[in-house]
DNA sequence: CGAGAGAATTGTAGCGCTACAAGACAGAAG
DNA sequence: CTTCTGTCTTGTAGCGCTACAATTCTCTCG
């Protein structure tokens, strides 16, 4: 900064001021100090800036995957919406808690000016660093116990809104795909929701079948082979991802069984593929977009010195129905 | 920090040595100091500590999409490089050029250790930007005129690996779905590499039809149905990526054409849906992890200091056929 | 028992920037 | 011609940390 300023005959403060504080220096000065630092490739460094002034305009959010499309528009939303601020967003990947972790404390480290989680299921000693730092915390796709602030939708109300939907088709034999094994507990809050609509409804609760998360498609065949032994006259399968969906789908293809009219089949998330198969599938899609967006929200409301009162929010959702059921 | 060191009774240098240089530290002390930190939630200011040293060890890199497994395997790459260096890995989404300027210059203004970035397509203020630094950079995916370093495979090579791949199987009417208007450079080094290997092989070289990139699964059927006018006797479909290659196999289930029997089918990228579908999909596997592993591992050698003679890396490709040519 | 060697610890200075207060300067009013 | 006002610009101090040199504190050995 210091030769820029000379190179620009000005003092170091009205190169940052430039930058930083535009209207408080002449138009022509500006733009030449400008010029002079394009130049020579000069960018302020955050880093001493940020040290200086004691803030910072980084968003830090760790994310699970990038596998699925969801949480491809998760990401833009949190994109969208610090462009729309002028910060910025890191992202890192942590498939584990305790990646996160290490994610975590980088992040703090950097002094970001929020964190952005996903789900609530996080190691002790993250919890621990989170709840003593004052760094705005979001937790997304989970509404329950928020560390700090949630912003996500009721895997519960969406499932037994999907049982409605089916309900309302005339489809009474509704088998169920879960996950088993140690999976996040936004899947697991399925099972119970899933029971208890279908006793409530005076039907059979019991056709379920567990897969392996890490099938992927291969869990599709495997699920429809089970329920069918469970129940011959299976009319229609849950299942806890578009990926497993559009595995049975490929299966019922294989067995020469028309979707919908032999089985239905829904999936879970509206992924690409679920609009992009033949018949396309029947979803529950999570706003995604919102849900980053809102999550950015969360975070500037708090750096704004807003209320921190309303720290959860449900970003809803929407059952999609295309043909498959 | 200096609270931290009031704490646990030391100065704060020896807080800071008990965080960096563990070794000039009793280990009685240093256990003392790390206790105090963690009761108090203490993470050391990176912001402050690289402004200090001069140096930093994060590595920021900029990806175009998280759409698909590829880049999946890329990204991770990187991270379990920079893990197993101590580096840390930031990420930022840009899905176009200007998108990119803005996270590179963020990057430059957090003086990061190194930037990764996808493809040498970029605005000229940034490559201005990029050629004015002395950051170490890295593009990848591609290997041709580097602004400074480079980890890739050549498209051009891996085209002429499947068309030979596919000749080999007896094929000889080749059909070739690319993308068509304003799309990456390693999309469009394809085309001329098939026509190329055609009449080197004494076959029609315009059996090809340009889909939209953004039609996804979509794209499979209009290509088909176009290629098929062309010629009605054609054999194999060689697509721009699996996910095409996915959408003309669903379309030749709906028209009752066997795979590979009655079409044959190739895909790029070897997505995750290339092995989940049946039939399996013939694809062209870049070594995405190692190309993320390779990347990081630039720019660590460029700040050891080491020759930064050989600065392009051939991470090569692999034809893999399953059944479906 | 004092000198010397080595280990552990501690000041000092400064990284590049920004907040804030103070200074310079032009033009308007008296 | 002085005073005042408002705009633009500039010192000063310090953000939290680390490199490096200096210091203190053992412990060993002649």
């Amino acid at each position: 900064m210091q030769f820029v300023a000379k190179a620009a005959g000005v003092s170091p403060m009205t190169v940052s001021n430039s930058f930083r504080h535009p209207e408080r220096v002449q138009e022509e000065t500006r733009l030449r100090v400008l010029q002079v630092a394009a130049d020579h490739g000069y960018v302020p460094n955050r880093a001493a800036g940020d040290l200086a002034s004691g803030q910072s305009r980084v968003i830090g959010a760790v994310i699970p995957s990038i596998k699925n499309s969801s949480f491809y528009r998760y990401v833009r939303g949190m994109q969208d919406a610090v462009a729309a601020h002028g910060y910025e967003l890191i992202l890192t990947l942590a498939d584990t808690t305790v990646q996160e972790h290490v994610a975590v404390a980088t992040f703090l480290g950097l002094r970001v000016a929020g964190i952005i989680l996903v789900g609530n299921e996080h190691e002790p000693a993250t919890i621990d660093l989170l709840r003593k730092t004052s760094v705005p915390i979001v937790e997304t796709w989970v509404i329950h116990d928020p560390i700090d602030m949630a912003v996500g939708y009721c895997v519960a109300a969406a499932t037994r809104a999907l049982v409605e939907t089916v309900l309302s088709r005339g489809l009474r034999r509704i088998g169920f795909v879960g996950y088993a094994g140690e999976v996040s507990r936004r899947f697991t809050e399925r099972l119970p929701a899933f029971r208890e609509s279908m006793e409530t409804a005076g039907l059979r609760p019991d056709l379920v079948h567990l897969v392996d998360e890490a099938d992927g498609f291969g869990a599709g065949p495997s699920a429809l082979e089970a329920l069918h032994r469970l129940d011959p006259a299976i009319e229609v399968v849950l299942c806890p991802t578009d990926i497993v969906a559009a595995g049975v789908v490929f299966e019922c293809g294989r067995r020469g069984w028309a979707v919908p009219e032999r089985l239905a089949v829904a999936g879970w998330g509206d992924y690409e593929i679920a609009s992009e198969i033949t018949p396309g599938l029947t979803t529950v899609q999570p706003n995604a977009h919102d849900m980053g967006w809102q999550a950015v929200t969360l975070v500037l409301n708090r750096a704004a010195g807003e209320a921190a009162a309303e720290t959860v929010v449900d970003t809803g959702f929407a059952v999609v129905c295309r043909a498959s059921a």
